[in-house]
Order: structure tokens, then C-alpha cells, then sequence
DNA sequence: GTCTATAACGTGATAGAC
DNA sequence: GTCTATCACGTTATAGAC
């Protein structure tokens, strides 16, 4: 992951960061000012509102999931194992030293408390990993390398949801929890757990 | 649920639903005062401080999840069906009207924020939950009724997290995600899906 | 684009009367 | 067991100088 050098960007990253670890109300102006050797007012000055600096946070990680997966799709496509794999990389990322949680999972547990703009965005991010993930599944099944039955919705409903929890789980007790849910994940879907990262 | 009658079973009550809907830093003791209709002093009375409050609510929901298993073991001793449907039914609680969260998941997404006394309660009943589930699994298996690779414990490990992570979209997308996600469990495990409730 | 200064508010918590 | 009154602090946010 390259980081930004420009304010905006190191606002944004960090603040990321923060949300993660700490959940919507978890983080203020004051720690991202703190942090960057900067004064609240500043950051005001980039982001009005912590409404603001929520949304605009949600839609970057939108539009990396979709870079993520563009790029997935490029390098890797029809190979479906390679774009599963992809797939649990996103929340996998996250789960290194303290930075600890997937942010969908922060967001959806905080969505009572977070502005308007910043709900449709989560339901946004929500509604497009699963869409994607679903294309993956059905078309894994038709080339006969997933075995599950039932809609590849459901399936790919049930697995982002497992993911999610396991990231949760992991920030909370131990990364290998997140390990061991993938590897039943691949188990139930019928592969061996030793396919390639 | 019976409601409590006395003031500290009534903030205990309130407390857990706020926090279920608005995490850990989402809630307060004016909050908790203003809607018992006493005021703030009160509650520190009862609960000097919020890790005191934020505590206690752990290890009811650890007793709570107790009783329950307890009472499904010897309602419907070793069927199997019976008791992942009891086990199911503990999240599903949480999703009417806007009460909203399993109580799991948001500790575990607010856990650096959290006292360490909460921390280690909120491990502990993550702990709970997945080794009664696991024997669960295990007993199910061995009566020719689960169908499933792997350890138990692997097994009921993402289960486990895929309820977590339903519970948390359905309350902030929609309810039906969670009894969606439910019947692809139960798929998965070889089940029908009109498992009596 | 960043600063100083400050406002207005909510928070967790305490002392002491009743 | 609950009250009034109060404290110290952190929060989001703004005005205006540089």
C-alpha cells in the first residue's frame, strides 16, 4: 500500500486507521491533527465535518475494492480460486500488527450513530463485494472447481458474512481465527486448503 | 424476556440495548438516566464506573448464554437440530424492531477502546459460545445428521462467525440477510431449511 | 493551507444533602 | 437510593490572522 504525501490523502489513510481500530466515535480530530504534526483547524480545513471525512473515507474504500477486483479480473480471469483467494485478501490486509479490523465490519456495527451520508455509502460498499463475489461463485460452479448448492447469492452472502466475523474475531482474540474460518470456508466449497495465495 | 423490576436489573437492561445499537462509546449515563427517569448520580450508584456498567452487562450475557444452553440441553437432550436452531435463535433475538445487534460483535469491533476488564470477558464469552457449539457439531456429526469436513471446531468457528457477521448486516441493511444467510448454513450442513424453529 | 483562539456542548465522575 | 451541584476534560466546529 503506497501512502499519500499530500495532506488530504495522509488524512484520509489515517483516519482509516483509526475507524478500524477505535469504530466511528472511537477517533477524533485531535488524534489525526496529533498524528500528522498538524492542528485540528487544518484538518477541518480538508474535511468541514467528521460527516465529511466518514463519507469520503467510504467512498475511497469503494473505490479500492473496485480497483482491487479490476485488477483481479485482469490478471487473473476466469480463474476463480485466484479471485476467491483475492477476494478474502481484502480482510485478510487488515489483520496485520494493530490495525486489526475490516471496516465494514466497524461501519456496520456503529450504523445507528453514523450520518445519513455515510449509511448509504456502507450499504453501498456492502452491496458491491457481495455482487461481485457472487459473479465469482456461480461461475467457479459452472466450471465445476466450487461445489455448493443453493443461489451463489446465498453462498456468497454466507462466506462475505463468515469473513466479516472472523475479522471481528481475529482483532479481538487471535488472527489464526481468521486462518482457520478460511480454511473451512475452502473446505465447505470443496477445495483443498492449499491453494495458492 | 422478563424485564427487571429493580433499578440495577433496568439499567442493565437499557445499557445492553444501547450499546447493542450504538457501541461501546455510543452510549452514556445521561442517556441511561433520562430514560429511567432518574437522574445521572443514580446510576453511578449502582455502577461507579462505565467499565463497572460495561462489565457486568459482559458477564450477564455470558450467564444469560449459559442459562439458555443449559435450559436447550435439557429441553432437547441430544437433538441435534433442536439445539443449532437454539443456537441461531440467540442472534436472531437481536434483530427486531431496532434493538438490532448481536452484542458479540460490536464488543469485538469496539474491543481496543474497551477496559481490560471487558476485554477479557468479552474473549471469554466468544470462547463460551463456540465450545458449546462445537460439541454441537460434533455429536450432530456422529448421529449421521450434520454433514460436514473438518474439525467441529473449525466447523462451528465459521458458522459462528457468519451469524456475527449476519447479524451486523441485517441490522444495517436488512433483516432478511440474516434468515438468508441462515438457510445457507443450514444447506451447507446438509439440512433441509424448514428445520422446525 | 495552516495557524491561534475560542465557543458550545457532552462526557465520566465526585461531594455532600436528603 | 436518589438528589443537586459541580468539575475537568474531550469533542466538533468556527472566526479570523498569517
Amino acid at each position: 500500500m503506497i501512502k499519500a504525501t499530500d495532506t488530504k490523502n495522509k488524512i484520509l489513510d489515517l483516519a482509516a486507521e483509526l475507524l478500524q481500530n477505535r469504530g466511528y466515535k472511537g477517533f477524533s480530530y485531535a488524534h489525526i491533527a496529533a498524528e500528522l504534526g498538524i492542528k485540528n483547524a487544518a484538518v477541518h480545513y480538508h474535511f468541514p465535518t467528521k460527516a465529511d471525512l466518514g463519507t469520503a473515507m467510504i467512498t475511497r474504500f469503494r473505490e479500492q475494492f473496485q480497483s482491487w477486483t479490476a485488477h483481479l479480473d485482469n490478471k487473473y480471469p476466469q480463474q476463480v480460486e485466484h479471485l476467491l483467494d483475492g477476494y478474502i485478501a481484502v480482510p485478510r490486509s487488515f489483520i496485520k500488527n494493530d490495525n486489526v479490523v475490516c471496516p465494514l465490519g466497524v461501519l456496520e456495527s456503529d450504523f445507528n450513530i453514523l450520518p445519513d451520508t455515510m449509511q448509504r455509502e456502507t450499504r453501498g460498499l456492502s452491496y458491491d463485494m457481495r455482487a461481485w463475489f457472487s459473479g465469482v461463485l456461480n461461475l467457479g460452479r459452472e466450471q465445476g472447481i466450487f461445489e455448493f448448492s443453493g443461489p451463489a447469492a446465498d453462498k456468497a452472502l454466507m462466506i462475505t458474512a463468515a469473513l466479516q466475523g472472523a475479522s471481528l474475531m481475529a482483532g479481538a482474540e487471535s488472527p489464526e481465527l481468521f486462518e482457520t474460518t478460511v480454511t473451512q470456508i475452502k473446505r465447505d466449497l470443496g477445495l483443498k486448503p492449499d491453494v495458492v495465495l
